[in-house]
RNA sequence: GGGUGCUUAGCUCAGCGGUAGAGCAUCGCCCUUACAAGGCGGUGGUCGUAGGUUCGAUCCCUACAGCACCCA
């Protein structure tokens, strides 16, 4: 093995043996245990949610596989509609055309194409994360079985009478010229203004003002709401208002939505393009008015002057006019909400446009037949109430079920062009035709289609189909094996559905109801089982300050840059990249000065994976901070020497004994350790602690197998005792195997790599460590009275240190060693340990003084009733020994007090459980052993 | 406005009704034959504030402050 520690070389190899040899296909033997991978977007590029994410899952999936299960992770990438079609179209505007220009079929070519050259990036960039998917099994949203897979639940809802087409108000992109869902949609605080409109009274001098963020939709006022209860204006209701700039007159209407404190308490009703307006206008039957097109113009029904204008051209207009005419009272400064599309960045418009829903509210149909209530959102809700699905951490479940309960239609049409273009026909008297293809239409049809069918423009919603992923991808609905090009079965719902529900579902918490929601509401409908039992919503991984990572703040950090390293050069240019202003620009520049004066080093796959592991408590964010994954990247430097160290001690001909019985105390006692690491780490697993299952491994390899057991072995290997040599050798190595098989779900190529070189020596039969089986904790041996006995030696050998230390002997220094006091387990362990106290204390063998005779001038340090001396002739300046002797006497005298306090206190006595108050007396016991032996030597510095 | 979290060492974070912890940073001594990406030993915290419950509160309860996120 090279002398230290370097990732990159034995990180590439092992990916491509795994895949090959097909260890992360379902072995087909075992309890099945399946996961869903997330479909990333096919834009995609491996980010550090994604990283972090699929290093649990990976964890999960080796952990699971080693345990004997029959695993399977399933694997795929989501044709994300809006966004590739976005990158598509944006390729196309470059170069002056629009995917109008080549029509829809020329268009949708494109984007398949743009598809097979770019869409593999992300899942090469998986490979270097170590992921355990099953390639073979890869799924793509847009792909023929998938595909077949919506029309068939369209279908089947539509028959059900739970989809329907209706004309509704839905958020609308007006520069990508389709509606969007109101997930996608962020309302963003923005600095704007709120005018005051006065609005004249028919027949009357009176006038009622009315305030408003957006002015130019009083052009589609169709009311002017007050409160039923507002005696400034009850006398008014029913009359009608003067509608300014239109010459349109509209009615006064009562409504108690109207906040009276709010403004003047006259709200301005514009139904055609506001929520709570249009819910107003549904209450008293008023018309709704659009006034704008679908790319946000004034259209026909605004007065002539104003047509044709951009919707803040038109305000612009509206704001002079109206002052120009005296009917606008006030302007002033107003914080407000602005509805901004995630997708484009544009401000989103309410319009009414025909669209397809999925109904999700209604308890029953008119003829009788379960509503989407009923059918579909209430089964959801249940699976989550009753415990068929847990969320970890589980105050998720109020988050999902709260939004259920208020959950309205889906809207699932787009009007795009990338996507399952909806299975609906249209005759030439508009009359509607859902089928499978249009024979089917057709043939399910109840009346006789007028003319030529035509087939609706509009595509379904991404998340339609990802809402399938859990059985559409393992074959449903097919009656047979699904193949892929190659005629390879990839899936085969008759088999495949032992995964169904897959074991737990890791993701992040931005898309419980995009996905997780309707996974849970599709899968039950359609299969009648949950689509998984437990759900793990993951932290969002920001960065070391707390941001949340973003390309426009140019703080995100690429997992390959922290894998492989990146000069500062590079990850400037990188995160400048699609920064546009340069101020920020410059921020960004000198942050990454400040922060990596020389780039980032490469810290490796696994250690990238350990940090990840590391914090992954139950927060809600985990802030990434390098210099933890630094840390780790010498955890894995540590474990690769101490592999080193073991294969020096082993001899050529190894192993001479299959079986061993361990002789030494340390033998039995790293064995103890190891198991109760085991048993912790099993624990954490099915808690899903993965943070504390890194710390216990962590804490295992360094401080008990590193620092202390191989130090232990180094005089034993060096001793005489020829049975003890070869039992050290076989725990050191059995021990660093099993510690390898635990650690592997973590750090799969550096336990891959070592595990190579220890499997000869064992005689193992396995190709590779993921072939070994979980190492169980139930047969390892524990011996409690070995572990007694190492942890006395460890404190003794801690004392001498300490000494050393503080009294200022150079390490290297041989020191003299005596003994005074101490009970019969000390002189026992004593003679037990000597020559370890001797090797690692770098002391001559210990002495016992023999009593009452006089003690030389030394240094003390204490153990229970064993005093550990160095005498301080020609060593130690007896100051300094006062001195520390003294602050240690202090130290002891202030426990002793707090002990003191606490059992002289006749309430803690008689109230705290005995076993609290015995604990306290034992306490204080061995304090008082401790002091009386301090004092004892600080009066014979004295004297 | 409704909801959910968070506040513990200089930094990033665990913890928990019964002796305050880890990594990193920092200080001192060591290139000791697995590892200087290391070894050994230290320093560092009235656990956000104020009340309450309790024999005992960092932990449970209440209020407040600050921060973050989600929904409207």
């Amino acid at each position: 093995m090279e002398k230290s520690f370097n990732p990159s070389q034995i990180e590439n190899t092992w990916y491509e043996s795994w895949e090959s040899s097909g260890a992360f296909k379902p072995s087909g033997h075992g309890k099945p245990y399946g996961l869903l991978l997330p479909p990333p977007n096919v834009t995609g590029t491996l980010h550090m949610g994604h990283a972090f994410q699929q290093t649990l899952m990976d964890m999960l999936v080796r952990y699971h596989r080693m345990r004997g299960m029959n695993t399977l992770w399933q694997v795929g990438i989501d044709h994300a509609g809006i966004a590739t079609q976005k990158i598509v179209e944006n390729q196309l505007t470059a170069a002056n055309q629009s995917r109008h220009d080549l029509g829809r079929e020329t268009f949708v070519k494109r984007v398949w194409q743009w598809k097979e050259t770019s869409g593999s990036t992300i899942t090469h960039q998986m490979r270097r994360l170590g992921v355990a998917v099953d390639w073979s099994r890869e799924r793509f949203t847009m792909d023929e079985g998938l595909s077949n897979a919506v029309r068939k639940v369209f279908v089947s809802w539509y028959r059900a009478g739970l989809i329907y087409r209706g004309n509704r108000l839905v958020n609308w992109d007006p520069v990508l010229g389709t509606a969007v869902s109101d997930l996608e949609v962020d309302n963003i605080e923005r600095d704007g203004h709120i005018w005051s409109i006065r609005y004249p009274v028919l027949g009357s001098d009176a006038s009622l003002i009315v305030a408003t963020t957006r002015p130019e939709t009083m052009l589609g006022d169709t009311a002017v709401a007050v409160h039923p209860e507002d005696e400034r204006y009850t006398h008014l209701i029913g009359q009608t208002l003067k509608l300014p700039l239109t010459g349109r007159t509209i009615p006064i209407i009562a409504d108690d939505y109207v906040d009276r404190a709010f403004g003047t308490g006259c709200v301005k009703i514009t139904p055609a393009h506001d929520f709570n307006d249009y819910a107003i206008g549904q209450r008293h039957q008023l018309p709704l008015v659009t006034i704008f097109t679908l790319d946000a113009r004034m259209n026909n029904n605004a007065p002539t002057a104003y047509r044709g204008l951009d919707r803040y051209e038109a305000r612009k207009h509206v704001l002079a006019d109206l002052e120009a005419s005296g009917a606008l009272v006030d302007t002033r400064a107003h914080k407000l909400q602005l509805p901004v599309s995630q997708r484009s960045a544009a401000i989103i418009e309410p319009m009414l446009t025909d669209q397809w829903f999925v109904d999700l509210t209604r308890e029953q149909q008119p003829d009788g037949r379960r509503g989407g209530r009923s059918a579909i959102t209430e089964p959801a809700l249940e699976a989550v109430r009753s415990g068929q699905i847990r969320f970890v951490p589980e105050n998720w479940a109020s988050t999902y079920t709260q939004w259920l309960e208020h959950i309205q239609d889906w809207c699932i049409s787009r009007q795009l062009w990338w996507g399952h273009r909806i299975p609906a026909w249209y005759d030439e008297h508009g009359q509607i035709f859902v089928g499978e293809d249009e024979a089917d239409a057709r043939a399910h049809a109840s009346v006789i289609p007028v003319g030529a069918l035509r087939q609706d423009e509009d595509v379904l919603d991404t998340w339609f189909s990802s809402a399938l992923w859990p059985f559409s991808t393992m074959g449903w609905p097919a009656d047979k094996p699904v193949r892929d090009a190659g005629g390879q079965v990839i899936a085969d719902w008759s088999h495949d559905q032992i995964f169904l529900p897959s074991a737990v579902m890791i993701t992040g918490f931005d898309i419980i109801f995009f996905w997780v929601a309707r996974m849970v509401m599709a899968t039950q409908y359609f299969t009648g089982r949950v689509p998984f039992r437990e759900v793990y919503i993951n932290a969002i991984v920001r960065d070391a300050e707390g941001q949340k990572m973003s390309k426009s703040k140019g703080n995100t950090l690429d997992p390959l840059d922290l894998i492989d390293g990146i000069a500062l050069e590079p990850l400037i240019a990188k995160s400048t990249r699609s920064l546009l202003l340069p101020q920020v620009r410059e921020k960004v520049e000198k942050r990454l000065c400040r922060d990596y004066p020389e780039g980032i080093k490469a810290i490796g796959t696994d250690a990238l994976r350990f940090t990840f592991a590391a914090l992954a408590s139950h927060s809600r964010n985990i802030n990434f901070d390098l210099k933890r994954a630094e840390g780790y990247k010498a955890f894995c430097n540590k474990l690769w020497n101490a592999a080193r160290f073991v294969l020096m001690n082993l001899p050529e001909e190894f192993p001479a004994s299959v079986s061993n019985t361990p002789v030494t105390e340390a033998e039995r006692w790293i064995l103890t350790r190891l198991k109760h690491t085991l048993n912790a780490v099993e624990k954490h697993f099915a808690d899903y602690r993965f943070d504390h299952l890194a710390q216990a491994l962590y804490e295992f390899v360094w401080n008990e197998y590193c620092d202390w057991f191989l130090e232990l072995s180094k005089p034993a290997l060096h001793g005489k005792d020829a049975t003890a040599i070869q039992s050290t050798r076989h725990t050191l190595i059995i021990v660093l195997e099993t510690v390898l098989r635990a650690l592997h779900p973590v750090m799969p190529f550096i336990t891959e790599e070592i595990w190579q070189h220890l499997a000869p020596h064992l005689a193992l039969s396995e190709q590779s460590v993921y072939a070994r089986p979980w190492p169980q904790a139930s047969k390892i041996a524990s011996d409690h009275e070995a572990s007694d006995q190492i942890e006395w030696f460890k404190a003794v050998l801690c004392e001498i240190r300490r000494m050393r230390s503080e009294l200022r002997i150079a390490p290297g220094k041989i020191i003299p060693l005596w003994l005074a006091g101490g009970d019969h387990n000390d002189h026992e362990r004593v003679s037990r340990f000597a020559k370890q106290i001797a090797f690692l204390g770098h002391a001559d063998m210990p002495q016992w003084l023999a009593t009452d005779h006089d003690e030389p001038t030394a240094a003390v340090a204490v153990v229970g009733s064993l005093r550990l001396l160095v005498p301080l002739a020609g060593l130690i300046d007896l100051d300094t020994e006062k001195t520390r002797i003294d602050k240690e006497i202090s130290r002891v005298e202030s426990q002793i007090k707090k002990c003191k306090t606490k059992l002289d206190n006749a309430n803690f006595v008689t109230h705290a459980p005995p076993p609290v108050v015995t604990k306290e007396r034992q306490r204080i016991m061995d304090w008082n052993i401790q002091l009386i032996a301090l004092r004892e030597q600080a009066d014979k510095l004295k004297g």
